[in-house]
This record gives structure tokens, C-alpha cells and sequence, in this order.
DNA sequence: GAATGTTATGTTATATTATTACATTAATCA
DNA sequence: TGATTAATGTAATAATATAACATAACATTC
């Protein structure tokens, strides 16, 4: 309890606090929009807290299913326009490997987005390595290469799962 | 003239021998099956040679298209078999923030697959960059996290294109 | 506080990408 | 040759995403 999900790169332990972990996204967001002049209308506030159930990163179609539960009408636009929202301001990330999407802390600490992602469980985990960036940096130069977004997705097991048989999904 | 298309990490030149490239990575593939007793059958050869139409990543239903041009019947679960195969096999690489597939030259030098993608010409060069490997590598194993798959996809101007505006297609 | 412009959402349809399921054919091997 | 496995054919459909246009909400200016 009381573990803030990211405050160092990692999986969250299984009895984290996860309501801490949405309610400092929703109020970065907050903050965020406030700053910005940007609207967090209650269906893009409703469509961050989805995607923040929990660490693993949820299709479009499965967040406009939740979606419906409490927004009658919901169609996969509704749901579509709010992830570009929340992505074009750093609340969201895509998993392109699997067509997914998942929370981020928010836009306080701006970044290109690197996960490791579960095979088990289905977690995932930001880090947010300056060496990884770096490297790419380097090697993009070698090449003439000029950099404008990195996709950088790690399958593998967390440690949660290391060991450990067929978990479930989230934590 | 001459230049192999990826002797070097970097983009192909715009007057690269094309066919050399096309034919080494054929020929490698057919070695590769021989001597793991599999079958480059004809579909799986041409739809390899498909993909090695050029330098850029090419979507499922462009190379069935395509395919279809002297296979006709074929339909989705063609080529999405053959690409499956030559996946598996190193041949070809799947560009997940496309949805769009490439060439590899071919399993001799087996590796993850790091891409640099032009956002201009759409032209992806394939880097091998053993020091973001271990910066990834490193960063999992702080996090406890086996690794299994990268995907590196990095997005920007390559340098064919730094400086000019609005180029064609491949090269 | 009405007129206007802009942003966000509603709604329907459809495009794009990928897989399932089962039948058939081709290659391999005992 | 017959049995077995691997590959392909074929039809239908699932899963993901966008286009296009209508309506509603908000913001701004007069």
C-alpha cells in the first residue's frame, strides 16, 4: 500500500495503492489542461480514468465496451478522439505492438514513451531510459538520421511473474 | 551502382543496384531453407520478393494486391501465411507503428530488427545497433524483466530527404 | 445576450488490417 | 501405396480505425 506506481521505472507491486496512481493522473491532467487552456471534458477525464484501471493497456473497442456502461451512445469515434486528446498531450500512451493503449503520469515529465511489457500478465512499465534515447540518438546520427519519434516496446516477463505460472491480468 | 543495400547501416543510395539487393536476399533465403530443410515454396518466394519490391514497408493487402497480379485467388490468409513464415524465419520484418512489412536481408545475422523509417520518403533502414540493445538489456535487467522482443521503431527525416521537400515514394 | 466562430461530440457508414474455420491439394515418409 | 504432415484454397468474419457530415457546447465580440 501506498507505493506510487511510477515513482521509480518498474512494475507496480501487486498491493499497490491504484487509486493513488489514477488520482495523480487525473489531477496532472487536470493541472495540466488548466495550464494549457486545453478542456478535460468529462468524457476525455472518463475515457483517462478507462485507460487507467489498471497497468495493462487496453484496446479501443474494450475501453468504448466500459465506456458504454456509463455513456449510452458511445461509438468508436467518441472513444478515438479522446485518445488523441490524451495522447497528443502525453496522458496516453499507444502500445503499437498491441494495438493498444495505456496511462501515463502525465505531461509534468515529458517523454518518448519506452515499455516493458509482460508476456504473462499483460502489464506494462514506462521507463524512461536517457541511455536507451541516447543510444538511438547516436546511432540515428551515424546514419544521417534525424530523429523526430521512437517506438521502443520490450516484451518479455516482469518480475512479478518471473517464475511464476499463467497469472492473471492486472494488479 | 553496386552498393549493397545494407553493407552498411544507413538508407540505400537512390541509384543502388536494386536487383543485387532483391537477389541476395532470395538467395539467402533459399539457403537459410535448405539447410533447415523448408520449403521456400513458389507463393512464399514470390510474396518475399514482394516485399523486396523496394525499401519501404509494405501493408498486407499492397502485396496481395500485387500478388494477385499473377496468382489470382489469392486472398488475406495467403499472405498473411507467408508472412508469417518468413517472419518467423528472419526474412522479413513486421513494422509494428505501420502496420506494414520489410525485407531483411536475411537470418545469416540474426537480430532484433531497429528501424529507422522516413517520415518523408517512407524508406526504413534496418540498424543493428549492439549499444542500444545493451541499453535496453540494461535497463531491463535493473527492472528485473527478462527480455524476449524489442521493438525499435524510430520515426524522422533520413538524409536523402533532409532539405527536400515532399519526395516520392522508394528508391 | 444575440450573432458568430470554434471546438467537441453524435451518428452512420465504411475502410483497413487480421484471423477463424474448414476444405483441398501437395509433399514426405513409413 | 497408404498414412501423415505441411501448405494452400476459400468463405466468412473479427478487430482496429477513420471518413463524412450533423448537431451541440463553449467562447468571443459586439
Amino acid at each position: 500500500m501506498g507505493v506510487d506506481c511510477r515513482g521509480v521505472p518498474g512494475f507496480p507491486g501487486e498491493g499497490h495503492d491504484h487509486r493513488e496512481c489514477v488520482g495523480q493522473a487525473l489531477d496532472r491532467a487536470a493541472a495540466h489542461c488548466r495550464r494549457k487552456s486545453l478542456r478535460l471534458t468529462p468524457l476525455r477525464r472518463k475515457v483517462l480514468e478507462l485507460v487507467w484501471i489498471g497497468h495493462r493497456p487496453m484496446g479501443a473497442y474494450e475501453i468504448l465496451a466500459s465506456l458504454r456502461h456509463e455513456h449510452q451512445g458511445a461509438a468508436p469515434p467518441t472513444v478515438y478522439r479522446a485518445l488523441d486528446f490524451l495522447i497528443a498531450q502525453g496522458m496516453v500512451h499507444r502500445i503499437e505492438h498491441l494495438n493498444a493503449y495505456v496511462g501515463c503520469t502525465g505531461p509534468d515529465h515529458p517523454h518518448a514513451g519506452q515499455f516493458l511489457v509482460c508476456r504473462s500478465c499483460g502489464l506494462a512499465a514506462e521507463i524512461n531510459d536517457s541511455r536507451i534515447d541516447e543510444a538511438i540518438q547516436d546511432s540515428a546520427m551515424e546514419a544521417g538520421f534525424s530523429v523526430s519519434r521512437r517506438t521502443i516496446e520490450v516484451e518479455g516477463v516482469c518480475p512479478n511473474c518471473a517464475g511464476v505460472k499463467d497469472m492473471g491480468a492486472d494488479g
